[in-house]
DNA sequence: TTGAAAATAGTAATCATTACTATTTCTGAA
DNA sequence: TTCAGAAATAGTAATGATTACTATTTTCAA
């Protein structure tokens, strides 16, 4: 049985009301002012307790830390290789990429994502000038 | 300047006769048969550099260890989430997304990865008889 | 053949995340 | 309301994957 916390709340407010994708670590810095005494663990466990129901995404980077994200419309995510920032990509869903996969696969598809790399617009900028 | 090591020429060879995607422990485990003395660290080097030279690629799955792929032809993967097994997807490339999502975008976009979730053939016949 | 650069083995350290535990907070029924 | 048990928490320890460090070994061009 679920049973309401004032920290998750605040976890899950702050995801609803900041569309930067956020680490676990800035979501604890962030909460950190309004509890002091929240620890780390209490943000994973949210996060991972949302995640699970729905609620919000997780996005895996590869490497460096887990992005979370309050949208949980499907779209698709922007990784820059130089500074790791992520950002929302404005592209249709590719709904039909499911089924064309399962064409030859005899397991179960469930769902895809997608994750484009590259550079940052702030990033790119700085490339140009060197 | 670089040189020339038994260890990386076998792991090269390991991945390009295996098409298992295994992980830099399954590789080291298997090359410990030829080089008893081989360690973790020295794997982990020679799969990072080999990824970088565009050799082989680096599969990263979101929880648990990273999976390595000789075959450095554009294509799909799927990840089961039961197992953790991964498999290749036979499905013609999406060249056109990467210009789809530029088109709204101010930075660079170098390239995409789409990955394929749900149950493997294995795992979805042992789910159905449950 | 040789000597400097690069690679190695072995080990310690790091980072992100999860697990553990004593204490605190919720909540639904009395 | 009050109270007991379930769930959540804070604080800390532990884990797993990966990287860093260092003394030794290997490679290879002169």
């Amino acid at each position: 049985m679920l049973k309401y916390s004032r920290q998750r709340e605040s976890i899950k407010e702050y995801l609803d009301t900041h569309r930067t994708h956020p680490t676990a670590e800035t979501v604890y810095l962030d909460i950190k002012q309004e509890f002091p005494n929240i620890s780390l663990g209490t943000v994973y466990r949210n996060l991972n307790l949302l995640a699970d129901m729905g609620e919000i995404l997780r996005l895996s980077s590869g490497n460096g830390p887990d992005h979370y994200d309050g949208n949980t419309a499907p779209h698709c995510h922007f990784m820059c290789n130089e500074c790791g920032k992520v950002l929302d990509i404005d592209i249709e869903p590719q709904d039909q990429l499911d089924k064309l996969a399962g064409k030859h696969f005899a397991g179960k598809i469930t769902g895809h994502v997608t994750q484009f790399f590259g550079l940052c617009p702030e990033c790119n900028n700085s490339k140009q000038k060197n």
